[in-house]
DNA sequence: TCTGGGGTCCTAGGACCC
DNA sequence: TCTGGGGTCCTAGGACCC
């Protein structure tokens, strides 16, 4: 894992996302206000937030908030493409970029300013690259640390940029609405909202054993740390996935077990071509349900030997299935998926067909890669699936 | 026409082991 | 009169994020 230790870090965020896409790729969106999604609202263009329009609503909502909306079906691979494109912009700013999600990333910047200039010049010429060439808006936050980017990040949004110094870090922060938390959503904003708690500021005075009791004990000296900036998560780079799903949405109608069955079948499909090609391998296999009423529940299941095949994960999710079918029988379900996780990506190796040279060979080539980047980085399966040490990609212990 | 499709992390209890 | 203490793994649920 490559770690930086210097900062300052620059969080990007890229604003109102599938949104911007698509206004970027059609005119005639320009300057309107534009929904994503037609069932529940996946993004919506500032035109349209303005008008109270927000992500997650339901269709009829917006459509009530906004009527003169322009509701676009997603183009999930348009944003993919976009995404890949900003992420080619940050890399050239820095190697050091650690991506949250498909619109978002930290950037550590603290070896860079020698030769770029000061964390203000290098997050400006960043939004101005993005926007010359992705042709996006994105707004950047700069701080010593993640925590405190992310939120001036937030504060500074849409297509901004706001840089927190350091000596005025707590002045910054101690007036916001304790909602602007990472971390803090509707249950914990409630609870501390009980407690006549509204600032962070006042997350900060309050003493960390009542934060505890009233939020558990990982919740309260989390949120009593952020209050103070106190974060010491550095930017890490090459992180991978740590669970992999894919859902289905049933809407209202009754489902046989039948139908679920071969929904069963589709999910485990997609899942384990995707386990395969990313090229790791799974032992836990959950199944996740969601009823009328909202209410979910999980099955999980794991197996002994960790797998890439589509038949072991469709057996332990049929195996799932058949035990939680008494609670489905008589209640509506409104959405099946399946998720992936436990991964085992040392197992891979093992799976993966060898033919060509022998291990001993390739264990001697590994030890002189072992040996030249100073580190046990270097895995068979990179080593299998890029025989080109030139072109192999470090991964993470 | 009720509400998508991905993810992360934490907590807590029970089984089991030493 | 009475079972301590610590650890790992698995399962289920829940909060939160984009």
């Amino acid at each position: 894992m490559f770690v930086s230790n210097e900062g300052p870090i620059l969080h990007a965020d890229l604003d109102a996302f599938y949104a911007s896409v698509e206004q970027r790729d059609d005119p005639a969106l320009r300057g309107r206000p534009v929904v994503v999604g037609t069932g529940v609202v996946l993004a919506a263009s500032y035109e349209a937030k303005a008008r109270g329009v927000r992500t997650a609503m339901n269709g009829r909502q917006a459509r009530q908030l906004c009527p003169e909306a322009i509701v676009v079906s997603p183009r999930m691979s348009a944003y993919s493409a976009a995404s890949k494109a900003v992420f080619e912009v940050f890399r050239d700013t820095t190697p050091l970029v650690e991506g949250i999600s498909i619109d978002e990333a930290f950037l550590d910047v603290g070896g860079l300013l020698r030769i770029a200039g000061p964390p203000r010049v290098i997050a400006a010429n960043l939004r101005a690259a993005v926007a010359s060439r992705v042709g996006l808006p994105i707004t950047v936050g700069v701080a010593r640390t993640k925590f405190l980017a992310k939120v001036a990040s937030g504060v500074a949004k849409p297509d901004g940029l706001l840089v927190v110094p350091h000596d005025a870090e707590l002045a910054f922060l101690h007036p916001l609405p304790v909602e602007r938390l990472w971390g803090v959503g509707k249950v914990t904003s409630g609870k501390l909202r009980a407690h006549g708690i509204t600032t962070v500021g006042q997350v900060a005075a309050f003493d960390v054993r009542e934060l505890v009791s009233m939020l558990g004990a990982g919740a309260g000296r989390h949120l009593h740390a952020l209050a103070h900036n106190r974060d010491p998560r550095r930017v890490r780079v090459g992180q991978r996935r740590r669970s992999m799903g894919a859902q289905r949405a049933l809407g209202s109608r009754r489902r046989t077990y039948v139908e679920l069955d071969e929904f069963l079948s589709g999910l485990s499909d997609r899942l384990a071509r995707r386990l395969r090609s990313a090229g790791r391998a799974c032992r836990t296999v959950t199944l996740r349900l969601r009823f009328a009423d909202f209410s979910r529940a999980t099955r999980s299941h794991t197996v002994r030997k960790p797998t890439t095949g589509t038949e072991v994960i469709l057996s332990a999710a049929r195996g799932l299935l058949a035990a939680a079918w008494p609670m489905i029988a008589d209640r509506g379900i409104t959405l099946i998926g399946l998720s992936l996780s436990n991964f085992d990506d040392d197992a891979v190796q093992l799976e993966l067909p060898f033919s060509g040279p022998d291990l001993a060979a390739l264990d001697t080539t590994l030890d002189s890669l072992r040996t030249r980047f100073g580190s046990t980085a270097v895995t068979r399966a990179a080593l299998l699936k890029h025989p080109d040490p030139v072109e192999m990609p470090l991964l993470p212990d």
